[in-house]
DNA sequence: TGTACATCAGTGAACGCGCGTTCACTGATGTAC
DNA sequence: TGTACATCAGTGAACGCGCGTTCACTGATGTAC
């Protein structure tokens, strides 16, 4: 019952895991990454993915780890990659093919509210307690001066930057600072997720309601 | 240099810190909070006061804590009082004596944010990751519903709540449900505040061009 | 005024825990000859 | 086809660390008589 070495998660009972083939060693890799992903979904916290913890959710020893990645940080970095990749692929995908401009916008930040909502645990991965690799610069005139890790993170926000462009073209938002009131939009779609999360017990309004408001408040559409 | 039993931080050199008299004992308590205040500043992150830590710089042994409070997360309890008397301070300051309603809410607003912006630590311990000790109710009905500790950091919002209340009743706002606009203000504000402490490198507006501009178009104001 | 004693404020040593990381190793598997 | 050997995938034991908490204690200080 509290057994350290054998996690009774992947394979359970008697002999554990089958070792890996000879030159597919780097399945493992795969196989690790997987459980802390279901750690963080069970867990709900970033906190909750030591090296150890992963170890044994992937029911192998703990310096196995080491063949894979260099050390716990490691392991984050590569659940981070997932997570920011994830969100991307959300917002691209709920803003791709839909034409008008002001139904474009409304998609991706609903599906930006929505990846926020139904995957929790990933989002606060994303946007949660700063971590160690947050850009330490002073202040980048603008977006592309950023870090290579952060403009990936950012990737989905400026599809939400060029949506609101799209508005304002069309004469349908009467922004005169898209970027600025994007970022407006951006941070308090970020607001109304992390709050709904932090106190789940709180009336607020459905979450589709508020983001339906906020599109139209403040990228001051038209109507 | 590596000392574990006595901080450098109160008194340092010499004899150390001169207990207190007989009946004084109480005092004790205080210098235990100030010294978790200090350290939550200096360190920006409530991870940073373990037990031990805060002992260390209240330059004490770490059992004496026990006189004073029953675990560590009691310490913690005392410095989520201080933060949300804090913000109900600060915002209750800044709406008293404002006679017009839209100056009012835009001013509570403001103090709002900058508490965020100035105390970013203490913003954190209010409304950064989950304590335990969240509201675990399903859907209350409304706002008087929730636990106790709940109520009372959620009074700063009730004031925004009442000031939004009475832009509505002067004809200033158009909103309609003055209640649900102002979670959604109240969210957004945390958002920005939130996301401007988390990418620090990032160009986003000031936040007091945020603020205003957050209050006009969520609020509904009417210029 | 003197003294025995209770109380109070606080300490030092120790506990068991889970952590990240290192190190020497084991045993299966593929390969060169 | 047989065999010695290198390589690969992964392990078990151990390390030092800081943590929260417990326990028996110490020494100063006020108080009862």
């Amino acid at each position: 019952m509290k057994s350290d070495s054998t996690g009774s998660a992947t394979s359970a009972g008697g002999g554990g895991r089958t070792r890996n083939r000879r030159g597919e060693g780097a399945l493992l890799r795969d196989e690790i990454v997987a459980a802390a992903e279901r750690l963080l979904e069970r867990e709900g916290d970033e906190e909750a993915l030591t090296l150890r913890s992963v170890a044994r959710e992937a029911g192998i020893s703990a310096p196995s780890i080491y063949t894979h990645f260099a050390d716990r940080e490691a392991i984050l970095e590569a659940v981070l990659d997932i997570a920011f990749e994830r969100l991307r692929r959300l917002v691209l995908d709920a803003a791709e093919g839909v034409e008008d401009p002001v139904e474009r916008l409304r998609s991706g930040c609903h599906a930006y509210a929505r990846f926020g909502m139904e995957e929790p645990a990933r989002y606060r991965v994303l946007f949660g307690r700063q971590r160690a690799n947050r850009p330490k610069i002073g202040s980048p005139r603008d977006i592309t001066e950023l870090p290579e890790v952060w403009r990936r993170r950012l990737d989905a926000f400026m599809t939400l930057v060029e949506a609101l462009d799209g508005c304002v073209k069309a004469g349908r938002s009467a922004s005169l600072d898209p970027f600025a009131d994007a970022t407006t939009l951006w941070t308090s779609l970020h607001g109304a997720v992390a709050m709904r999360q932090f106190i789940p017990g709180f009336p607020l309004p459905p979450v589709e309601r508020t983001v339906d408001d906020l599109v139209e408040r403040v990228a001051l559409i038209r109507s």
